[in-house]
RNA sequence: GGGCGUUUAGCUCAGCUGGCUAGAGUACCACAUUGACAUUGUGGGGGUCACUGGUUCAAGUCCAGUAACGCCCA
């Protein structure tokens, strides 16, 4: 006999010990095979920032879930491991660490100094991050790692690079940008928010020009960008200004005389004096109008840390803050100024320094999105086309169009960093400045003999004016390998570009640069494209676009055919999780708390198509274990101490705490959503107890399944048809029903129907075998479709199931695989889903709840045994009787008749239904008034079903109109009704009799 | 401002191409503890399917509008 399964399943052991079983068996590790079919995922890399939260929990849940469904169906699964470098995120983390911790700036500590500084941060989190994902049971092929910064990937974005700058996508050109003065770096849109600020609305006005005693009126929120206007505007159709257009103002700060210009964009008549400003270098409106008028001109004013720069004359050097007051004050001096008012203004800020944006003219590098005029095709273009073909598909399909309307505005791609950690930007610069007794460079002079090396090895060269000296800026973009050529160029006073490139410019090729690309490995030639993309649909545009693009642009092809968006996690408010809200959840907690599988299991039920999902986030009390739900005022720490309403001890809820509290303990957190998965993971672990409790004499052998009796056949049905719902599920990504399939078979059908009908064959030496076959060719067929979701415990009982039986099957036996994670994935045979055998077994169910609702209803102990009988046709009487050793153990009957003639005894429940009537005899039980009313209320509502399908049928235009069957149904549902209200009504009788 | 989505039991969600007497899990109530499982079993109560119109023999489901909420883009 087996050795018997301790009582309640422990995921920890589960968890360490198959971790290590599927690591040393390489189950996970892929190489290609030509006679295998490739099933691939690459992940989507999380960046090395900080930990894991939920919602990485979530999208690796469903990529493994695919990947171990796949490998179990035979295919050569490949899942690509990695993680990003995050540029601004993690270069902001790890120099705020700095400054706490030494007071330094990267400034003091120098570019190479802080590299090396977060090379240490990527490494310590990296593991974390990959020790995390195990932890989970993602069988990742965690050989082929890869990191977005590592020699294969960077190889991959200097050739990249090179390609583009060699085919003209990529230019440097002037950009307002989103500014970070404290960063001193610009930060992409979303990498802001927007918070509302108190600010003030200040009106002023300007003289203008040769009109004595004429003003110009004006608003403002930001008085100093005053030293940078190159206009004023107001609308053409605007009657008050008619006049004044053309004319010019005189700016009083710095003297210059503005044009008043007429501009329907950006003057909207209703709004304030009906003019506003342009400050075309600090406002994305105003620079907008300035493409529009580029005669008006463009004048920077700031410097880099936010100052003024001379452009504002006496108010340079200034904080922009500073010279807000100062450049009023000058206006109230010069009797310009009209009255300011207090006002809330949404100001947009930087994530990663918390301190207001700027928008700010700067020098930056592009990626060209649009079509082009040399017939080369346009980057956006090719990403669009490979969606609208259906090349590349997405589930849900609506999200294609998210995806084709960012495309579709073809906006170049700002891919410069002003950072230290990333890919710096390969491209070699000089200036040029004018010799003496000569004005201008030109191209001719350009002294390629400079340069001793291999022609090949550097992109042709591009020269451009530069604006700071007069001269001319000569660029080179060295492809990569070729240091000697680097080194040649910084000997003639080249210099590398400063910038790295944007982080997403490195994982928008993670698809084939993982695999080894631009040289043609053996692996993309074997797994590229690869299958399917799981991520969620707020990177659509920022990664998955620049996938398709730099996949159709590089390798040719498009970088997988199917791109899967789950849904985000929300907390109980609605709002998303994340660590600094506080309202997200450590997956190892829940790890630690529910097991795997249970994590699994619920991310699994979670991934429905809906955008979103809610999970109320609870404390766990430090000192009780009890759960203490969130609420909102807990969030964004805006609350430190809470009292335990269990056990009264008061301790901090968990946040975004960046240290220990010296007098209470942080909570951790959890939900109760995690309990459906960890009772889900025990019941399967205890159906299998009970089973292995009960293999004594097992013998393996085939099962003709059509001779099973109708327990056996209804199971059979049962199994196959989850195995088809769960693999259909699968195929189309619905994650959700795959969950949902398998718990309601598992548990609501093989173990409170089923197992439960076997306890009796299995004390029946006749029956035994069969059973015992059954109970095992089922299991067995349990355990690999429960195994993509719930792999720890699935391999737990695999295990303990091989010892036991090694030898199983349903039609055909055989020896089980080692584990059932390289167990084949099933395939029923179609004849065995039975509709006759499911009606006939669901009719058995419900005489077994009416009867074990009547025991309840006159809360009859579960011990004493009833007396039953069925009053139904002949057919039905027999195949109850045929049942009847099941029927007695599930409802607790002591005896049991079903014939078409039974007499109806006295004092008795009943269940009337539309093909039986069942007697439960209770002489001396029941209370007869109590059941009278119960019976009338019974017939009241029959009666009411009854009118309303009758008046349903006397419509003529239902009767013509609706299809037979449809017609057929109601006008056997007036039979039934009013078979049973008639029983119902003579049961009355005899109770008012009785 | 544009787009996408959501609104069904106290909570979290199913309900697919209209045919229900609207489901599940959880929470709640009652009963059950020596043979798989209390991480359990059995049964029960609980819903004007956001609102207003429309299409249809028939609307939770389709259409239009309104409201609230969420996300993306500007």
């Amino acid at each position: 006999m087996a050795t018997e399964l301790p009582k309640a399943y422990d995921p920890k052991d589960a968890q360490q010990k198959w971790l290590r079983v599927w690591d040393e068996r390489g189950y996970f590790h892929s190489e290609p095979d030509a006679n295998k079919k490739p099933f691939t995922i690459v992940i989507p890399p999380p960046n090395v920032t900080g930990a894991l939260h939920m919602g990485h929990a979530l999208n690796n849940t469903l990529q493994d879930v695919l990947i171990r469904w796949r490998r179990q169906q035979g295919f050569n699964a490949l899942w690509m491991p990695g993680t990003d470098h995050a540029g601004i995120a993690t270069q902001s983390v790890v120099e705020r660490l700095i400054f706490t911790q030494e007071k330094k700036t990267r400034h003091d500590l120098g570019r190479d100094e802080l590299v090396r500084r977060i090379w240490e941060w990527k490494d310590k989190y990296e593991a974390r991050i990959l020790g995390q994902l195990k932890s989970i049971g993602a069988s990742c092929d965690w050989q082929r790692t890869r990191f977005t910064l590592d020699p294969v990937c960077a190889r991959a974005v200097r050739e990249t690079f090179f390609r583009m700058f060699r085919d003209g996508y990529i230019y440097r050109g002037k950009r307002l940008v989103n500014w970070d003065a404290q960063l001193q770096t610009s930060v992409a849109d979303d990498e802001t928010y927007t918070e509302d600020t108190k600010g003030g609305f200040w009106t002023f006005k300007y003289p203008v020009v040769g009109v004595p005693d004429t003003f110009i009126r004006f608003s403002t929120t930001r008085p100093e960008t005053m030293l940078g206007d190159t206009a004023l505007c107001v609308h053409p159709s605007d009657e008050r200004y008619k006049a004044l257009v053309g004319k010019k103002a005189l700016q009083p700060h710095t003297r210059r005389e503005i044009p008043i210009i007429a501009d329907g964009i950006l003057a909207d008549p209703e709004l304030g004096t009906g003019c506003v400003k342009v400050t075309p270098a600090h406002d994305p409106n105003d620079y907008a109008c300035w493409q529009r008028n580029p005669h008006i001109g463009i004048i920077n004013i700031l410097n880099p840390d936010g100052t003024i720069n001379a452009e504002g004359k006496e108010f340079a050097g200034l904080d922009r803050y500073k010279a807000r007051e100062a450049v009023s004050k000058r206006m109230e001096e010069l009797g310009f100024f009209e009255g300011k008012e207090d006002r809330v203004i949404p100001l947009k800020y930087s994530d990663r320094s918390k301190t207001p944006i700027e928008p700010y003219l700067s020098d930056q590098w592009f990626v060209a999105m649009g079509d082009r005029a040399d017939g080369k095709p346009g980057l956006a273009q090719l990403a669009m086309d490979a969606v609208a073909s259906g090349r590349v598909k997405f589930f849900p399909e609506r999200y294609a169009k998210t995806y084709l309307d960012w495309l579709g505005e073809k906006r170049d791609w700002c891919i410069s960093r002003q950072l230290w950690w990333g890919h710096r930007i390969p491209v070699w610069t000089k200036v040029f400045t004018p010799v003496q007794g000569k004005t201008t460079v030109t191209a001719p002079e350009l002294p390629k003999q400079y340069v001793g090396v291999d022609p090949g090895s550097y992109s042709e060269m591009r020269h451009e004016p530069d604006e700071a000296t007069g001269g001319v800026r000569v660029m080179a973009c060295i492809a990569p390998g070729h240091d000697a050529a680097e080194a040649a160029f910084e000997r003639a006073g080249f210099t590398q570009e400063f910038d790295v490139l944007d982080t997403w410019f490195s994982s928008a090729l993670w698809p084939h640069s993982t695999l080894g690309w631009p040289e043609q490995t053996p692996e993309l030639g074997y797994y590229y494209p690869t299958s399917v993309l799981v991520t969620s649909r707020d990177i659509i545009s920022l990664w998955v676009a620049r996938m398709v693009l730099t996949g159709v642009y590089n390798v040719g092809d498009i970088p997988f055919h199917s791109v899967v968006i789950h849904p985000q996690l929300q907390d109980a408010f609605g709002e998303r999780m994340s660590k600094t809200t506080g309202n997200g959840i450590d997956p190892l907690d829940i790890v630690e708390r529910y097991g795997a599988d249970s994590l699994r299991f619920q991310m699994v039920s979670i991934a429905g198509d809906t955008q979103d999902s809610r999970m109320p986030v609870a404390n766990v009390c430090p000192a009780c274990d009890a759960l203490v739900p969130i609420k909102q005022e807990h969030l964004r720490g805006r609350t430190r101490k809470l009292t335990c309403p269990n056990c009264k001890v008061p301790f901090r809820p968990g946040g975004p705490w960046t240290s220990e509290d010296p007098e209470l303990k942080t909570a951790k957190q959890a939900s109760e959503r995690f309990d459906m998965g960890r009772n889900f993971a025990n019941k399967l672990w205890n159906a299998t107890r009970f089973l292995l409790m009960n293999l004594d004499g097992y013998t393996p052998a085939p099962l003709d399944a059509a001779a099973l009796p109708t327990e056996d056949r209804w199971l059979l049905s049962r199994l196959a048809t989850t195995a088809n719902e769960v693999t259909a599920a699968l195929e189309g990504f619905k994650f959700s029903e795959v969950a949902r399939g398998l718990y309601e078979f598992v548990w609501s059908e093989f173990c409170d129907w089923y197992i439960e009908m076997a306890k009796g064959r299995l004390k029946d030496a006749a029956a035994r075998p069969v059973a015992q076959r059954v109970l095992v060719g089922v299991l067995d067929g349990i355990l690999r479709l429960v195994h993509p979701v719930m792999p720890f415990v699935a391999e737990s009982l695999w295990e303990a199931l091989n010892e036991a039986a090694p030898e199983r099957g349903l039609t055909t036996t055989a020896r089980a695989e080692a584990n059932v994670c390289v167990a084949a994935w099933p395939n029923y045979p179609a004849e065995w889903v039975d509709a006759g055998v499911e009606a006939r077994f669901a009719r058995m169910q419900e005489l077994v709840r009416g009867v074990r609702e009547v025991r309840n209803r006159y809360q009859v102990d579960d011990k004493t045994r009833l007396d039953v009988s069925v009053k139904a046709a002949e057919p039905i009487a027999a195949d109850f009787t045929a049942l009847a050793a099941f029927i007695g153990p599930l409802a607790g009957i002591a005896s049991f008749t079903a014939a078409p003639t039974v007499a109806k005894p006295k004092q008795a429940g009943t269940v009337v239904r539309p093909e039986f009537e069942a007697f439960v005899h209770l002489a001396g039980l029941i209370d007869p008034a109590a059941e009278a009313k119960r019976t009338e209320k019974q017939i009241a509502d029959k009666r009411k079903q009854l009118d309303g399908v009758k008046a349903k049928l006397a419509n003529e235009k239902f009767v013509s109109s609706a299809p037979a069957e449809v017609v057929q149904q109601q006008r056997e549902l007036v039979t039934d009704l009013e078979n049973q209200i008639r029983a119902l009504e003579e049961n009355l009788k005899d109770l008012q009799e009785g």
